[in-house]
DNA sequence: CGTCTATTTGAATGTACTCAAAAGCGGTGG
DNA sequence: CCACCGCTTTTGAGTACATTCAAATAGACG
């Protein structure tokens, strides 16, 4: 199982040593993912945290009335998935899904608790995380404030360059908070450009 | 200085022991506070977290043309300001103003980096609080795309009954991401009802 | 090739903004 | 105590950004 990805975020923000990464990887369930496979369903009980190892997830929620609503897309390095439900031990409402070929590494729920408990380093590395998720959850709303949409679609593109091949416009839409015509249509501005 | 308000608070995660409660005691700035006095100026090194012991305060940002943009309410028992410029030691864009009269906690950065590298509890408490926080954001954050800035007025008023007493409408209406003008549009709306 | 879904385009509508002016409110000084 | 000043809130009119509904076109996949 191919750990160093994750190895390395962690050592962005902590040393971790033989024991650790030993233990890492005996809980660790590698997970290859095929275009549009959804790894995480709503309605589940939260099982596990998701790293991406490699490609691209999303992680959304389906109203009322079938629409999707995107929380968050991942590449390759990020954590993703419903921290809610995991930390709650709830029924989660959000379900994760491939984009293009690639791989996750699952993390038990339980496994993760276990993690936290027996290594310091792990919980300093989590409250890192966390923390830093934390202000880019700020930034991110705070943009959406005071940018328009074209404005949030041009960030978008320069800060995920690869996504749009592997994503539906209308899932990238929905993650800037407009509806799929009106994304075509911006489109279709800059374009003209 | 009451720092029940606090150990309650961390108390809902991990139990304190008493050699951590008197180092909290010992590193923790009170610092009482008047109607709109500004607690932490934007354009400072960010020296303190802000736990916000009695009152409110909100943290926000003042953009070029000079309209401020609010972040965050916060009631007692919260902690404030913006984690960015404390965890990375740059200066903040934010401002943390109290409202009303009231008293926080401030809890030097240093004395921060101190308490988490003695006291494993203290790292477990700061992991759990951040994770919470960044649900609650997330959750802020999806709610936003998929209510109308009326519902998002009524959330409001149920969620900070108290507030309006205390904060002027244009902070209200930055928070919830409209104008001024709007807000009382909105509001005139419900009173008619 | 045919079917299903996504995207584009058009037209009408709605939500929220801007600019501008009037009214309200709170504090300060004469 | 009240008159004035500055700031906030309200109201009005016009506008812009984004949505909805509907239909046509384009793409993906078996």
């Amino acid at each position: 199982m191919d750990l160093s990805l994750l190895i390395a975020h962690i050592a962005e923000y902590v040393t971790l040593n033989d024991a650790e990464i030993d233990f890492l990887s005996s809980i660790l369930i590698q997970r290859p993912f095929k275009q549009g496979e959804v790894l995480i369903h709503a309605g589940e009980a939260a099982r596990y945290m998701v790293f991406v190892n490699s490609g691209h997830v999303m992680t959304y929620f389906t109203d009322d009335d079938a629409n999707d609503h995107v929380m968050q897309f991942a590449a390759a390095g990020w954590w993703a998935g419903d921290i809610y439900s995991i930390s709650h031990h709830a029924t989660t409402k959000y379900s994760t899904r491939g984009l293009g070929n690639g791989e996750v590494l699952l993390l038990p729920r339980i496994a993760h608790q276990q993690l936290l408990e027996k290594f310091p380093a792990m919980e300093r590395y989590f409250r890192m995380h966390f923390q830093n998720a934390l202000i880019r959850q700020q930034l991110r709303f705070m943009e959406t404030h005071i940018t328009t949409a074209e404005e949030r679609y041009q960030k978008f593109v320069d800060t995920y360059p690869t996504l749009e091949r592997f994503v539906a416009q209308k899932y990238i839409a929905s993650y800037l908070g407009i509806t799929p015509q009106f994304l075509s249509r911006i489109r279709k501005r800059i374009a003209e450009k």
